[in-house]
DNA sequence: GTTGATTAGTTGATGTGTCACCTACTTTAC
DNA sequence: GTAAAGTAGGTGACACATCAACTAATCAAC
């Protein structure tokens, strides 16, 4: 067995602190989120990614990369919100093993319903309490980390 | 209807990119970790907080706020950690609604495996990244918006 | 053009989280 | 003391996530 080595005091500080952020950060708006609407934390990503398109429709697999899910667990939930009548699934006209996910007017009522509150929440949880100089430097650290892991694929 | 103030472009991207950062390195040590030991992510989470007592137990309540976790979870998530034997729950003396969670020589065990190669995840995909400023940054924001939390309970 | 590898998506079993509700004990107020 | 309120924890039903295995279409090689 080699040495472990151990965080650091400001390494363990820095890792600690954001962890427990995110987790209360997170928490709280998905709670406010089923509290005043309808939607999941989850359900509101799909959303904002299908609305986000012109034609509000993705490709299945596009929007799994996009959010960070596995194939499975997007089927099983566009399956959910089918059902719920929030989306629905139409054929890829160009490559017949593939499916679009497509906003139904249901759902944009739902997420324009959701989405200023949840706004809101952003704000007074997270946005509000920074500097322009901290949102800065998040933004700097998350693109840096992300930059590696994709260079790491 | 009021007017919804959208986040402006520093905090969306602020936003976004901590969220994503967020989902990629969390996704990926909860990944390797199930790889290359018999825990979960939470079952590391709890004992951690079990072994950084001197006696090795905590009271249950007391658990759940650490963690963040509803009692619920907290009860169902201990109740199969002792089923696997990584954990047993004792009755508290002072207090007979209360339990301890204690860990048992097995978790300590599957631990002090699990623990070297989680840490040198968490350097590989976070820490290495950053520059000791960047640190720093990092843990005053996250600090800020735990105060902010705290004191809006 | 046939074979093999890859990619898109699904399915079902199982593990995990959440919600509403429950018991048992403790604390507070009178 | 006793009633009311609060706290510690558990339970069962259901929603959701993960894993392995699967179908079907496309792509690459020859």
């Amino acid at each position: 067995m080699s040495e472990v080595q151990w965080l650091n005091e400001q390494e363990a500080r820095a890792w600690r602190a954001l962890q427990i952020m995110h987790l209360r950060v997170d928490g709280e708006l998905a709670r406010r989120l089923t509290a005043e609407s309808s939607l999941s934390y989850a359900d509101y990503q799909v959303l904002v990614a299908l609305t986000d398109q012109p034609d509000g429709r993705v490709r299945l697999f596009e929007l799994g990369s996009d959010l960070g899910w596995e194939k499975s667990r997007l089927s099983h939930h566009v399956a959910r919100m089918v059902k719920r009548g929030l989306v629905t699934k139409a054929k890829c006209p160009t490559d017949r093993r593939g499916s679009f996910v497509v906003v139904t007017d249901e759902g944009r009522a739902e997420i324009a319903a959701a989405a200023p509150g949840h706004l809101v929440a952003v704000r007074e949880l997270f946005i509000d309490h920074l500097t322009g100089d901290q949102l800065e430097a998040i933004a700097d650290v998350a693109e840096t980390v992300l930059a590696a892991a994709e260079h790491a694929d």
